[in-house]
DNA sequence: TGTTTTACTGAACAGTGTTCAGTAAATTTG
DNA sequence: CAAATTTACTGAACACTGTTCAGTAAAACA
């Protein structure tokens, strides 16, 4: 069954090159500035084999979202091995903020993106972001087990530790900062004191 | 001159009537799901005729925001007559989250959506939530001038209470409660127990 | 060798934002 | 009042977009 399984793999490898050209593009030209037409001719092939490996472009768009949350999670690698569980949600945060202002655009496409998300099923939504979530949950739990944190009430801590770093994203990608007067440079250096601030009143 | 007056009127009104249309169709399908074509033919006018009174979709889409931005600003009107400013810090927090909860599609607008925002010059912009961005910056100074909050950096206090309602604002409007198993209600619930629980802890 | 399956494409459809020559009516001018 | 000009608008076109589908070569199988 040699030259089936060369078939699959060259099926797989086109598959790749779709997604990593359209990564590409949607990365550097946001959802609306990236064309199948453009993709198709990148990787040399007509824009309708596109749709041989995905449904449409939504179909494709899910694809590469779940590549962000894989970089986004990718980062937090050296932040697990922390032992003390509120210096690992410190630096968890601080590697959520840095990543996603390194990147703006796939903050954009995971978190702020609109309309393709809510065509998909529940369960697969959970999925993509279910190991950011799942590992935030963890560590707020470990906090409170370790008595390292006032606030006993899980759900509000996880809320607070999300919406907080989530928000002075949004203000950094945004750049509401202008607005305040600050450059991109103080406004990230005031980021970071507002989540260590944070964290400092949170501790017991 | 009263012809020349009557025509300036009609144009004024021709100019509403796009507007008002189109800020109908933006609250209702997203900027990429609205089309000149559409609003213009609601309207009773050709394409084309739309271009005699704004550049292009984005000069719309400006107005569209600022609109969107009155509104908010206008959920305020109870807020601003409370005499203590942590008070008023608190219930200027609610009313921003309730009325971007209510209003999920205007959120998008203002804060969400990307493209056209970055083609306008900063004053433009400034401009815009100009009023909204003042209004916390002076709460904020009253609630340290009183010495009723702990921090004395304004700056960190404004970046985190904007940062906070932010997020949390975004958490509800993208529904990323569902992520964590909650319902909508539930997390509406939390969200407001978060935001006061931050104000106490920054409380003197 | 003939048949079927596979992988792909060209062309079309319906939609988009945008431009521009042209037009009919209203206004101003001679 | 008639002619010239300005005003307000439009139809048609252009260059895009996502998407579909009949058709086609080549490869695999019988």
């Amino acid at each position: 069954m040699g030259i089936s399984e060369r078939k699959e793999r060259e099926k797989e490898e086109l598959k790749k090159a779709i997604l990593d050209t359209a990564f590409e593009m949607f990365v550097k030209e946001g959802y609306a500035g990236t064309s199948l037409r453009e993709i198709a001719k990148k990787i040399e092939y007509s824009p309708a084999t596109i749709y041989l490996y995905y449904k449409d472009k939504d179909a494709l768009f899910f694809d590469i979202q779940i590549k962000c949350f894989k970089d986004l999670i990718h980062s937090y690698r050296n932040v697990v091995k922390i032992e003390n569980p509120l210096e690992k949600l410190r630096q968890m945060g601080h590697a959520y903020m840095k990543h996603n202002i390194n990147n703006p655009q796939c903050f954009n496409l995971m978190f702020l993106h609109d309309s393709p998300l809510g065509a998909f099923k529940r369960e697969d939504r959970m999925e993509k972001y279910g190991n950011a979530i799942g590992f935030l949950r963890e560590t707020v739990k470990e906090c409170i087990k370790e008595n390292l944190i006032t606030e006993k009430n899980e759900m509000i801590v996880r809320l607070e530790v999300w919406g907080l770093t989530q928000g002075l994203t949004v203000l950094m990608v945004r750049k509401s900062y202008e607005g305040m007067g600050l450059t991109k440079a103080e406004a990230e250096n005031y980021i970071k004191l507002c989540w260590d601030n944070y964290l400092d009143r949170i501790r017991v």
